[in-house]
DNA sequence: ATATATACATTCATTGGTGTATGTATAACG
DNA sequence: CGTTATACATACACCAATGAATGTATATAT
């Protein structure tokens, strides 16, 4: 067949990674044949292995079209020490606000939670995941100790615990709508669960549980 | 070969659902074969096939001999109708706990999570692992409900994105926890967050965040 | 003690997928 | 306007994995 434009080309490339997308969700990746992509595309494997290395590579190139959106949302490390918890709150509202409103956002994190496996050539993928996890936790860490500096949260908070639970909730919270998106509202419940979080943070109310006692923790480690 | 005794047959089927467990997290479930299984349990693929119709069969059962436990754990839809919520708590401490000292439960949690792809055949443990988080939400909510009319938390309270929020910050944390198990205690963490959560459905604290207006909600459906 | 079912091992045929090598028409470039 | 790099299509060789068929020695039941 003849050449392409670039252009054209372009379009291929675009395409074959919609293509992608599609059917990794819908079969699984390892369960997706390179002949499968090329053909929902409208080209052979010739097209394929033309614009990416292999299978992996193709995989990469669509994750990040989609991700790095949401990473532009996440703020500079520098940026993120003067972080006030408004601007936190924000941050986490506009993650669920693309996960329900983007359609892209909402296929990409369906794969890259159910439709894949973490293991062989796609490791690296997991220490990326890694990465941008740790980020997230780092800016919540800071946005809360600038929060304490200022008085605004007590300083007795444990800052480093409140942001791996701030990013368990967030994470989880997704993860349960996208296994089941009609259980619940993300955003109304979502932006009611972090605006509580981070409230809650402020207030020392009396404990409404009696706190584990010894004897109980005891009997968890001997279970 | 010989025929061996039912006792050495079921320490077959053992050894291999061991070699499942301990490949499927190294490689992947699709990445690793039946031969590199039956291999590593000493026997050959004949023996597979004839304790299992085939690999999902080899998953499921190795699934379910982890999950067995935890499932257990999860109190009766009737008596979770009475679950206080110091009984609430103490169950996701108890997950917590067998994440954390169940070495057999972090790899099947890993596994599940990290290790398989969720399609094709696959897809039945996809919908046996939705119907798990809905009871969960179940009892979550169903207990919220009874400390409601106790009078122990304010009827004002929303209680199944409460539930779904509770779900969520336990699941994240696991999640997080099994991605990078040095960054935090999970036993720590887990029991201040779950108990601070529940302590903090009970008050109602002047809010520490302005609330989001309308102005700036419009700006995010446009984005 | 004999027969039969058991618990595997071995062999075989088939297949779907991968990577690469090669072909080729044309866009881009000087 | 000729040359070259481009953007694929086509063809080929290869392999790993599966499932089924068959073999077989022995535990177990009668």
């Amino acid at each position: 067949m003849a050449k392409k434009t670039k252009q054209e080309a372009q379009e291929t490339r675009t395409s074959l990674i919609d293509a992608a997308e599609q059917l990794f969700q819908q079969r699984g990746v390892s369960r997706c044949s390179l002949q499968d992509i090329a053909q929902a595309a409208g080209v052979t494997r010739g097209a394929i292995y033309w614009h990416f290395k292999d299978k992996t590579e193709l995989f990469k190139a669509m994750m990040e079209r989609a991700t790095m959106p949401l990473e532009e949302g996440m703020a500079a490390p520098e940026a993120a020490l003067q972080l006030s918890l408004a601007e936190l709150r924000w941050g986490w509202i506009n993650v669920l606000h693309s996960t329900v409103n983007n359609e892209r956002t909402r296929r990409v994190f369906d794969i890259a939670i159910h439709r894949v496996e973490y293991s062989g050539e796609m490791q690296g993928l997991q220490e990326r995941k890694l990465t941008s996890l740790r980020a997230w936790r780092q800016q919540n860490q800071a946005a809360f100790a600038h929060a304490v500096s200022l008085g605004q949260l007590p300083a007795s908070l444990n800052i480093a615990a409140a942001a791996v639970a701030l990013v368990a909730l967030v994470d989880g919270l997704i993860h349960q709508w996208i296994m089941d998106p009609q259980a619940f509202d993300l955003m109304a419940v979502g932006q009611a669960s972090v605006e509580g979080f981070l409230n809650n943070l402020a207030n020392k109310a009396p404990p409404l549980l009696p706190v584990l006692t010894d004897e109980e923790r005891l009997r968890l480690s001997r279970a």
